[in-house]
DNA sequence: GCCCAAAGCTAATGACACTAGCTTTAGGGC
DNA sequence: GCCCTAAAGCTAGTGTCATTAGCTTTGGGC
């Protein structure tokens, strides 16, 4: 039996495959396995199984995503800023929708294990926060409206990736409208 | 063996309790005989099995959350039925958190066999739609400004019940302002 | 009072996560 | 260059769950 030289990112990393091709729901260790070249219980040597397995690759996926916010807003400040980070976010979401769902936690976990998820999560929204800082809006007012940035583009990819908006309509034109609603509810308009 | 006297209807119900105390991923065919005091093959004789009675307890939350929010804004137009909608949202969804995440979708699941679920989730957003054609919105305009009100409601019920928001603030006041920024959003100010 | 359809059951299968405990391999110390 | 140990892999076994097949029982209509 040649070795496969796995380690707990390349199993990470298979996981992340697997998530891209069968959604956050199809994550099983049955598959990583099949996908390493590995029987399942081997995996157990590089993660210490489902749960944090899941854990891990949430908090893969939340620094991959604040690295593309990140880059969006780089050089930018006030609403240009605000509009590329919402388009960013949107654009994740749709060409990833297996890892952004990943990261929408179970409303019942709310694990106090979770550390390294909440820390990832964390510095996604400062990305957010530090925009609206430097925009003038700070100390509660920043909190507050971070969190109606996060709740409104949040709701809608979750919406859009999921097929939940029905009708015909340009889902493209909706988007533009949620996000000069936002702009002009954060700078005033 | 006394017959346990099981209906379509009792085996939801019991799903309903089941996912009121566990969440909408705790929701199982074991639990469920369990609780309806019936070997688990049993209910096969009233559902046609777990993903079925999925999509059943989701068309009857989606159908009391629909009458909720029909409750709340029945007499009202305008800005003020626009407020009590949005309240109304919130409120089912943390009264009811582990019903309310059973109505999203597993992202990957763009299932036609849902007939009765998509149905049940059109009944709810006719809803928004028809306080905005009330208020003079209509056609395109009103697809663009119901989902704008859908998806920033949903973000941020979600974000609230699964502990997303981590700060200390108030999420009182942060709905307050999504309610403040929607509503100028959509009549204008 | 009989009869049959529906409601219940047991038994068996298959996917999955996880544990226990074995074997093998590869690389570092001598 | 060889040995030895720790890590990487394995097989076997358990428990939970959904699902199917096929049996038994019950209760209401005649």
């Amino acid at each position: 039996m040649p070795r496969a030289g796995l380690s707990p990112r390349a199993v990470i990393d298979a996981a992340l495959e697997m998530v891209d091709e069968s959604g956050a729901a199809g994550l099983t260790l049955a598959g990583v396995a099949a996908r390493t070249g590995v029987a399942v219980p081997s995996l157990y040597k590089h993660v210490e199984g489902l749960p944090a397995l899941r854990r891990k690759a949430t908090a893969a996926v939340l620094d991959e995503f604040t690295a593309r916010l990140t880059a969006a807003v780089l050089g930018r400040s006030g609403p240009v800023a605000l509009d590329r980070f919402l388009r960013a976010y949107r654009d994740y979401a749709r060409e990833r929708p297996g890892r952004y769902q990943l990261t929408v936690p179970a409303a019942d976990a709310a694990d106090p294990a979770d550390r390294e998820v909440a820390e990832a999560g964390a510095r996604a929204v400062a990305v957010a926060f530090a925009l609206l800082e430097g925009a003038g809006i700070t100390g509660e007012q920043a909190v507050h409206a971070t969190r109606c940035l996060r709740a409104a583009v949040h709701g809608f990819v979750l919406l859009e990736i999921s097929g939940g908006f029905g009708l015909s309509e340009s889902t493209d034109a909706s988007f533009d409208r949620l996000v000069a609603m936002l702009t002009a509810g954060i700078f005033g308009g």
